[in-house]
DNA sequence: AACCCTCTTGTTAGCGTTCACAGTCTTGCC
DNA sequence: GGCAAGACTGTGAACGCTAACAAGAGGGTT
């Protein structure tokens, strides 16, 4: 069928001889150029099917300096919140026409962050999204190269950066005014660890809705989001089980090992303890008892700092750098309840 | 501080000026070519890092025809399975020098899975990993460029391309047998989606452990892989409490939606009834009660397919596509006894 | 008729690399 | 000293596309 060998794939050239034009015609046909006339148009169309060509797009990128290509700069996302975040990113990125590149971090510390951005950097993405959920990943900014347009999500508000992000201190709010206005005295607190940002968040705005109500904080257990590490603060709570009757726990994981914590030693909840958590993950809804949470609206963060990236990309570093705020919702279920 | 306006990040002349060599020599330099004087090397370097030079991947990509660029075509990657796929996945092409862009589908018809393939063929992907659970997404592959290297992760084997997966029917018979070693008379199985391989996988697993035993299984109940429909399945079970003593569910997802159902009517596990799942979520350690299930590799899945899809690229397609089947594990927890 | 304007098309020159080839400089050995 | 083999370095031409400019055709105006 074919002369021999290698037959390689078509290019512009091709295109254009078959459609009996220049090859800068098609590359106008190709890019919706006004000025062509409709006969030429259909001729090169027809030619481009014919030959089954497919635009170079690294050819593209050279000489637009522009690759259409978003990085994206993820930690530990095989979790729920993380996972949901990048997957929201990645739809609205594409729905806006850009490709996304991943590098999904499981430390975090500073180097590798920096690698990661530089990584993305070489490759020629035309802005970087980072999820950066933690203190230590906020100095990674400064590494950035000077011209990259660069967005934080549920990172601090360091530098020239826009961050976009889920309002953690009116989240944990909401859960811990929740539990005041059901009569408990006090409420406790398991919390994330100490770097992240989001753990921060929400001791925050659990300590201001506490002292709000006239109520002195008492100290918060820290966990690092993961069932286990609930486990162990819900064994801790049990040893004071007289004293406590309300818990916010700062993520949905974490609450599951408190309820199997207190489960063990037949504490019911809600009945002598109310537990609200965090997250709204898809488990949360069938736990013993379904969990009352906070939602956070992953979907949005992921539009929003799509939006708030392209912005800069397009208009040329010229605009404001952007502060973003995403509200959480409150989800009530049936871990709650008044003090006996 | 510089002459005015704009200036352009430094390319490889630039540096080659500096060091006073040609071009071609910083380009030998930077490609570890073997002759190189040591001493012009040093000056080259130290030229690159005076200038802050970086070499343009987009340019090299153009003239190699390797953009070292992986795409991975993904569906669903909320879910924890997929997410843990696909990081696996980014880990190990990562790991060979790879970048990994990510399209993630939210329907899974053929044709939004060839626009996929296209539109990542289009980018310039050196290979495409397909994580392809669904008989539907198969057909996709049809549609791929003759010349692209490719791997369907959790696929069926379906005509050229090579196959990584976990063994689902040995995971599913791994449970059904430990249910009836423990003296179960059958084991019931709540099933995923019918057009989902992996739940294919299961119930044939199951089937063939029950067979095995000279027992005939009962009527599969179908679920989505949501908990909302594992509580669904658990009431239907509930109806017929008294001929189930035994329940192998396809995920753990689906488990807690039955643990729930059976919860709410005071059913006991493991003391009335059996439960074992699939995945191994990290949830399912504090489930109540813990959750046996079977573990899946995802960290290994990601590692193979990219294994794989190198040596496709890397031999210039001359190798036999392969079948690699990841083996599960039987993780004993405390959600299944001996039948009373 | 000469002019200018707009629409349409073609020509040429890059974008920043690597590849292929052609030099030049050592070095070792007769 | 002469010469070949190897080590090192430079030159020019791609890669496939878009930007910038040039040029021809046609229409309306002066």
């Amino acid at each position: 069928m074919r002369p021999r060998g290698e037959r390689r794939s078509p290019v512009m050239a091709d295109v254009a001889k078959a459609a009996g034009v220049s090859h800068q015609t098609v590359s106008r046909v190709l890019n919706d150029h006004p000025n062509v006339r409709a006969e030429t148009r259909t001729r090169v169309l027809a030619a481009i099917d014919r030959l089954g060509y497919r635009r170079n797009l690294v050819a593209r990128a050279l000489v637009t300096r522009h690759s259409r290509t978003l990085g994206v700069v993820g930690f530990n996302t095989t979790l729920y919140g993380p996972a949901s975040t990048v997957d929201g990113i990645e739809q609205a990125a594409r729905a806006a026409g850009y490709f996304v590149s991943i590098v999904s971090l499981r430390t975090i510390d500073t180097a590798g962050m920096r690698d990661a951005i530089d990584y993305l950097a070489d490759q020629g993405v035309d802005g970087i999204v980072v999820v950066a959920p933690q203190r230590s990943a906020a100095r990674a900014f400064e590494s950035l190269p000077r011209d990259m347009p660069a967005v934080a999500v549920e990172g601090q508000h360091v530098g020239e950066v826009s961050v976009v992000s889920v309002d953690q201190v009116g989240g944990a709010r909401l859960a811990t005014e929740h539990l005041l206005n059901l009569g408990h005295r006090t409420v406790w607190h398991v919390s994330g660890p100490s770097d992240w940002l989001e753990a921060e968040g929400r001791i925050e705005g659990w300590r201001a809705a506490l002292q709000a109500a006239g109520r002195t904080p008492p100290e918060a257990l820290a966990g690092d989001w993961s069932p286990h590490s609930g486990y162990a603060a819900g064994r801790r709570l049990l040893a004071m089980a007289d004293r406590v009757t309300a818990v916010f726990v700062a993520n949905d994981q974490m609450a599951l090992g408190v309820l199997r914590a207190l489960n063990e030693e037949g504490v019911k909840v809600p009945e002598q303890i109310s537990i609200v958590g965090f997250d709204d993950i898809p488990e949360a809804e069938f736990f013993l008892p379904p969990l009352t949470t906070i939602r956070q609206d992953f979907a949005a963060v992921g539009r929003s700092s799509i939006e708030v990236l392209l912005r800069q990309i397009e208009t040329g570093h010229e605009c404001a750098r952007e502060r973003l705020i995403v509200p959480p919702r409150f989800v009530a279920r049936a871990s709650t309840a008044s003090p006996r």
